[in-house]
RNA sequence: GUAGCUAUAGUGUAAUGGCAGCACGAGAGAUUGUGGAUCUCUUAGAGCGGGUUCAAAUCCCGUUAGCUACCCCA
């Protein structure tokens, strides 16, 4: 039997309510906050994410799935959207029509990892980016957003964790500094961290092994970033207070992608399992410079849709299935008639169901009935030889014969008449 | 890439070497053309390949897949 590749899954109907649930909550409060929607391709040149993310990292070196078309060109599927989105904002020189570039995106994203709860190879991202300005209250606004997402589908439980990385000099220096200051211990650090302190020493921090942490809680965390950045954290901070949103400032998040800069935030939930981010971001101020474009600062977020799907599982009602007729057919030759009414029907809006395997009535009222149908037209020849169908309201249980040409209008009687009724 | 656990009808599970069972689901029926209950019947299963044994779902080896965790990340 073939079978779905590894780490991706199928969405079935019965999952797909749920996504609908959560993409509709989701834009609309994109459109609260005036972020328009941005569809990239899934394919791009791989050097725009070697460039973005950083040739160094785990998602470019292990991760990212990356082919050979058949012009030779080095072809990526996108593992996250920023990158696609700055390059977009540059071709397309969407910076020209206003100063602050809101944009919001859904989709895929591929990383060949090896799947594990809230981790899979096709996932999907629902995020922002909000390009041209550097004032933190941008900030605010975005993690703010994030914030009202979560309200909005009713995800409790969760923090959000905030952290400033400084520009791209107090990054350079913080990480001088750290090495610096982690050197006297290396042959002391746990296997992972002797690693960690030539690839990405600011992880020291954030190891947990017993030893490790020793060392590094001995390492003074005195505030390194310059007045500029300091000064904009503060300011972010104060914004979030002023429109009430809780949060905890933690030194070690970290981020995994070369371009953030100054503000960086995840939210992490209690039901997610060891991967506890559900949301994440920060600003990216030297990205779109680096990227061939003018000095623009830039912030954003990105929500993993099935960790919030597992955040939301718990307390997920099944939705009802409806229908507002189905056809219960009987008699020699009496289908294709039925068919018609039903096609006139679904002319009118009406959603309409029939069986198709000619089986005997009762079975055609059991179906009707697990499909949550309103209404029931039994479609019989008594019936057609005087221009009539017999019409069940199944809420009632009571049924009456009406003339094929009323059909419409009784159909949508009954049809508030449930509506009044539940 | 590494480790641990798991693999039985569509789904969830039981049987520790001796006839693969149960529940749900699905289908049919309980007097002529009528749905939520009940009852009856039907349906369908050992991931794959070896080995041990008179006998393997059960023990062993390999393999594949899934889950969880490490790493890393949304």
């Amino acid at each position: 039997m073939l079978k779905a590749l590894r780490g991706t899954k199928d969405i079935l109907p019965a999952d797909a309510a749920l996504w609908q649930f959560i993409e509709s909550s989701a834009r609309d409060i994109f459109a609260i906050y005036d972020y328009k929607e941005i569809r990239t391709p899934v394919i791009e040149e791989a050097s725009l994410f070697i460039r973005s993310i950083g040739n160094a990292t785990d998602i470019v070196q292990k991760e990212m799935y990356v082919f050979s078309d058949r012009g030779e060109r080095s072809i990526a599927l996108r593992p996250e959207a920023t990158a696609s989105i700055v390059r977009a904002y540059l071709e397309n020189s969407l910076g020209q029509e206003k100063a602050v570039t809101k944009l919001f995106y859904i989709g895929p994203m591929f990383r060949s990892e090896r799947p594990q709860k809230g981790r899979q190879r096709q996932f999907h991202q629902l995020g922002v980016e909000a390009i041209g300005s550097d004032n933190p209250l941008l900030d605010v606004e975005v993690i703010s957003l994030a914030a009202r997402i979560m309200r909005a589908l009713g995800i409790k439980d969760f923090n959000l964790n905030i952290n400033s990385l400084g520009c791209q000099k107090d990054k350079a220096n913080i990480i001088e500094k750290r090495r610096k200051a982690v050197k006297p211990y290396l042959n002391s650090l746990c296997d992972e961290c002797k690693e960690r302190y030539n690839k990405n020493v600011l992880r020291i921090f954030d190891c947990k092994n017993a030893g490790c942490r020793k060392i590094a809680e001995g390492i003074e965390s005195d505030n390194l970033l310059c007045s500029d950045c300091a000064g904009h954290f503060e300011a972010v901070k104060k914004g979030l207070k002023v429109i009430g949103i809780n949060f905890i400032v933690d030194p070690k998040i970290v981020r995994g992608l070369d371009y953030y800069t100054k503000t960086v935030f995840e939210v992490t939930q209690k039901d997610l399992g060891a991967k506890d981010a559900i949301c994440a971001g920060g600003r990216y101020n030297s990205l779109i410079e680096e990227m061939g474009g003018k000095d623009t600062p830039a912030v954003g977020f990105a929500f993993g849709i099935e960790r919030m799907i597992l955040s939301l599982e718990k307390d997920r009602h099944l939705i009802k299935p409806e229908l507002d007729v189905f056809f219960a057919v009987t008699g020699e030759g009496m289908h294709e008639k039925a068919f018609q009414l039903m096609n006139n029907l679904r002319d009118k809006g009406l959603s309409c169901d029939i069986d198709y395997d000619e089986k005997s009535l009762k079975a055609q009222m059991r179906m009707a009935e697990k499909l949550g149908a309103r209404s029931v037209i039994i479609f019989g020849e008594d019936e057609i030889k005087r221009e009539k169908v017999s019409l069940r309201d199944m809420l009632k249980r009571e049924q009456k014969e009406v003339d094929l040409k009323d059909i419409v209008e009784e159909i949508k009687a009954n049809s508030k008449k449930g509506a009044i009724s539940c």
